[in-house]
DNA sequence: TTGCTATTGTGTAAAAAATACACATTTTTG
DNA sequence: CAAAAATGTGTATTTTTTACACAATAGCAA
């Protein structure tokens, strides 16, 4: 047995007792359910919007909530949110991150409960919902108040993680077909960020990083002149993405 | 009982039954216990430090640990975390911000734990350790291995959210005195950073920020010229910071 | 008291990045 | 075929970042 790391000796014997009984110890903890809920972000008609659920509690009738589970038995948190969303959503590797838990001790009416957030983000345009019970819709984040739990706060957080996160890294792709156009993708961004950006500057940054893959086609069925489609190069971007060194508040 | 944000009706009847008892299940939920895990962050001799006890468990023996504890019913977790550090440090309203959960179902010897990661900063001059059993110390950052449950890989977490964390936000100044030279606050990024900032242009962006205030004191007790000794002014940043538009991946 | 050491404090020029801004081109629609 | 709507493109200006060197100050040792 190693004891590398520290020039500390042996604690003093006598003075501390080693607990042998680990699983005695952990049987005694108090215990709490744990949810997860899934923050799933979706991008339409230049609107950002998340996938939401009526509740099914009297106690929050006609309340929107967040698409969420209790985790099972030894599963994972990321587990029960990749399942949360391929039962909802039939899909798999969707881009998913935990944000944070949330664990105010009355934020579910049936007693504590504490849930971890997760923010997902998918094109929806590339799937189908599976189950549409409980009138399963996309709702446009703007319009939105008055939810069942804390969930409005949960939406909120991952909100304004998401537009942390798009200045950052290339998330916000993933609300995108494969194939885009440079306007979709800047109002993409303009939707979320809640701002207007120059056009010619906004192409030039991107094509700075030149981090698109040019594909040869063309937008269709536009009403105007079509613009080109563009892939995004995850695989370039994952080896060159840079690290970051800026002192900046 | 407004019917707002929506234009969509009640359900239908007898589609969905709507849940009354949510008491009756939350009570069948399965549950877990919950911890919460403190990476103290400190700054001494040019190094950063964490907090650190021996681990009590046998399976652990000689091993290092965080400092924790089991949450309590009802207890937030943000205060849980307050509690520790309050407890091991003696000290209130000291910097401490939820990282992320983990929920290994391994992780813990004694069956599944589900632990909520908090990063602290503290400035290790400021303070007494009230309670030093099973050799509560500081240790390098850097010679940090082999560590009991997860906790090295809560504190890899966590300093990777510290190097981010410092670069957008003054975080690093609650690792420093009241008071500090600009050398000191020099050493703390590049310590954290794992860089050499240039000297010059580190004190021009500082004082180009505009947040510091200058005490008119000098440091003393250096072995070399002093240099002036600054106040963060915390109130002016949080009036004036910036909020963040730069598209850089 | 003097000189040595260590570190503070300061400015400028060059390069890079961000910003502001306008017009010709292409396609669809009526 | 003209009008509408959007694409595609370049340059000049400003701002920010970077690289870099020397005089001034205090402690310390002789």
């Amino acid at each position: 047995m190693k004891n590398n790391g520290s020039k500390t000796e042996l604690p003093p014997e006598g003075k501390t007792v080693l607990i042998k009984d680990a699983k005695g110890l952990v049987d005694n903890y108090p215990k709490v359910p744990i949810t997860v809920d899934c923050v799933i972000f979706g991008f339409e008609e230049n609107e950002l919007k998340v996938l939401l659920i009526r509740s099914d509690l009297e106690a929050f009738r006609n309340k929107w909530t967040l698409l969420g589970d209790i985790i099972r038995d030894n599963e994972e948190l990321d587990d029960a949110a990749d399942r949360v969303l391929l039962e909802r959503t039939g899909m798999t590797d969707v881009f998913l991150e935990q944000v944070r838990a949330f664990s105010g001790p009355t934020r579910h009416p049936g007693g504590r409960v504490i849930t971890v957030a997760y923010a997902s983000l998918l094109d929806i345009g590339h799937h189908q919902l599976k189950i549409t019970d409980n009138e399963l819709h996309w709702h446009p984040l703007n319009s939105l108040k008055d939810m069942a739990f804390d969930h409005k706060q949960i939406v909120d957080a991952c909100y304004k993680w998401l537009q942390k996160m798009i200045q950052e890294h290339p998330l916000g792709l993933n609300l995108l077909p494969d194939k885009f156009s440079l306007r979709e993708l800047q109002n993409l961004y303009e939707a979320i960020l809640g701002v207007e950006l120059d056009r010619r500057n906004f192409r030039k940054k991107f094509f700075t990083m030149d981090f698109l893959i040019d594909t040869g086609e063309m937008e269709i069925d536009v009403p105007h002149r079509p613009g080109k489609l563009y892939k995004f190069n995850f695989k370039k971007y994952e080896r060159n993405k840079k690290k970051w060194f800026a002192i900046d508040f």
